[in-house]
Order: C-alpha cells, then sequence, then structure tokens
DNA sequence: ACTTTTACTTGTACTATACAACTATATATA
DNA sequence: TATATATAGTTGTATAGTACAAGTAAAAGT
C-alpha cells in the first residue's frame, strides 16, 4: 500500500515536472537562446566530441531524419560544423564551434542558476541524493 | 563545489529524463492510448473536478486557445462531456465522462506499473524520499 | 444604450517529431 | 568486375502540441 502511494506519487510528480519544464522552455522566462532540442545537441557533441547524425540519433533515441534537420539547423546558425569522413563519402561529421562552446556554457550557467536558486533551501545531502536516485531513474530508462 | 557538481548533475539528469520519457510517450513502447496531453487533461479533471477552458488553461499554464483544442478534440472522443453555466453563457464546463474516468484508469495502471518495474530495485525508503524530493522541485517551480 | 471586458473558438504559424521516398556511396556476391 | 544490396543521409509530407492574433458572443461597466 505504502509503496503503491510512493510510486503514484513519483508519476504524478514527474509528469507535473515535465509539464512545467516544458513550460518554462516556451515561456517568456524562458532560459537562454537554444532550443531545448538544441541544446541538448549542442550538449552532446561538447561532451562526447564529434559525432554523425546516425550516432546523434542513436544517442537521442530520435529518428535520423529529426536529427539531419536540428543539424542542419545549428549548422546554419554556425553553431556546429559540418565535416566529411575521408574515409566515408556519405558520412558527415558534425562538432560544436567556438560559438557553439560559448553559446552552450551561456545557456547551461543560466539553467543552473534556475535549478541554484529553485533548490536553495535543500541541504547538499538532498541534493546529492536527489541527484543520485536520478541517475538511477534514467539508467532504468534504458531498455 | 561540490554543491555546484550536485546541481549539475540534478540538471543534466532532469533534462535527459524529459528527453527519454518524452520519447517513450512517442515510441512503440508507448504506454496506453492517450496522448500525454490528453492523459494530464483528464487527470486534472478527475482530480479537481469539473472545470472550464480557462481554469485548464491556468492550471497547465498553457494557453486558452491550446486547452480550448485539446478539449474539443476529448469531446469528440466522448471522454469528457460539455455543459454550459447557466449563470454565464460564455463558459463551457468540461466534466470527465465514465469512459473517460476508465480509459484513464486504464493508462495510469500502465504508468504505474511502469515505475514499479523500473524501480524495483529501490528500497521504500528511497522511493518515499524520492516523491517527497520531487514534489518540492515542482512546488519550487511555481513563481 | 453603448462601450469595454471576458471567455472562448478559429485561423495561422512554428517546433519537434516520424515515416516514406529518394540520392549517393559503400559493401557483398555472382 | 559488374551488378545487387545495404547504409548514411536528405528531403517531402504528415501529425501533435503549442502560441499569438483575429473573430464571436455574452457579460459587466458607465
Amino acid at each position: 500500500m505504502q509503496e503503491k502511494n510512493s510510486i503514484e506519487l513519483i508519476e504524478y510528480e514527474l509528469t507535473t515536472f515535465i509539464r512545467r519544464a516544458v513550460y518554462l522552455d516556451n515561456s517568456e522566462n524562458k532560459i537562454g537562446n537554444l532550443e531545448r532540442s538544441a541544446y541538448l545537441l549542442l550538449r552532446q557533441l561538447d561532451e562526447f566530441g564529434p559525432a554523425r547524425v546516425k550516432e546523434l540519433a542513436e544517442a537521442f533515441k530520435l529518428d535520423i531524419s529529426t536529427l539531419s534537420r536540428q543539424a542542419a539547423s545549428l549548422e546554419n546558425k554556425k553553431l556546429i560544423s559540418r565535416s566529411s569522413d575521408p574515409s566515408d563519402g556519405r558520412v558527415s561529421l558534425f562538432d560544436i564551434t567556438p560559438g557553439g562552446k560559448q553559446m552552450l556554457q551561456t545557456d547551461k550557467q543560466m539553467r543552473l542558476e534556475r535549478y541554484h536558486s529553485m533548490l536553495k533551501e535543500w541541504s547538499n545531502e538532498e541534493k546529492e541524493l536527489f541527484g543520485k536516485l536520478l541517475m538511477r531513474l534514467n539508467d532504468a530508462f534504458i531498455d
């Protein structure tokens, strides 16, 4: 019973969180300059280095066509650069540009500040534990 | 420093969680019959009773036009019903129908089962604490 | 009675996504 | 080696979800 209630609470709060977080991304309180998808793509390239469309699609579990467009759009904005793989003419490799890195850092900083202020009442222990639990939750997602 | 790292981890894991959860909602592993938005709208009516478009829009912090369409769509599927407010001819009141309640319960059950299986290694204490921390996070979202 | 405000609906546009058709290149095989 | 098949990516088309702006109808204010 009690366990059932915890799960219900978690389900409820997580769906609510998604609603609010996605709302914030579209609202006038929107953080930074990057769309959510652009932020994630830049972060991926920044953390894991150059990648091609297929790798990106797999990392995000999205369709290749979706990533092809997202990458093309960021390339257009000079936030990422395209180079061809000399060993395979079909492949484009994308990498984050200095401008992209800077934009990412700016946006990330703003996002961190928001969390910082939302969680300012939390103890260090609570923040650490929450982070760890979230990590475990995300790991459990990988089917 | 260490605190900074917790926040960074939380930000990273939460954005990752959104990516994966939203992906799952679109994938072939999609749970249930209801779109995310429909699930939330039904849940809102189920928990808080009949409401009009404006109230729903405020509850979700979305534009009235968005909720107007979502409600019209669920009305079409007979999952919610529209009645007019006798004291104000402009207002439509929406309420969940028995069919809507049933659909909601079915979907909710499936969602809960998924969380149940994802969190099966967690102790009761961890689940309870996680739920509480999520609640606090969501409360902090209300600007 | 007339004006303004409110509640909602509808038209239009944009982002994010998937799937299908297509192009170009690489790999396998007869 | 020539042809067939597979792979990587792009582009066309469609849908959900959203916002903003214009329009309609009812209510409230003056």
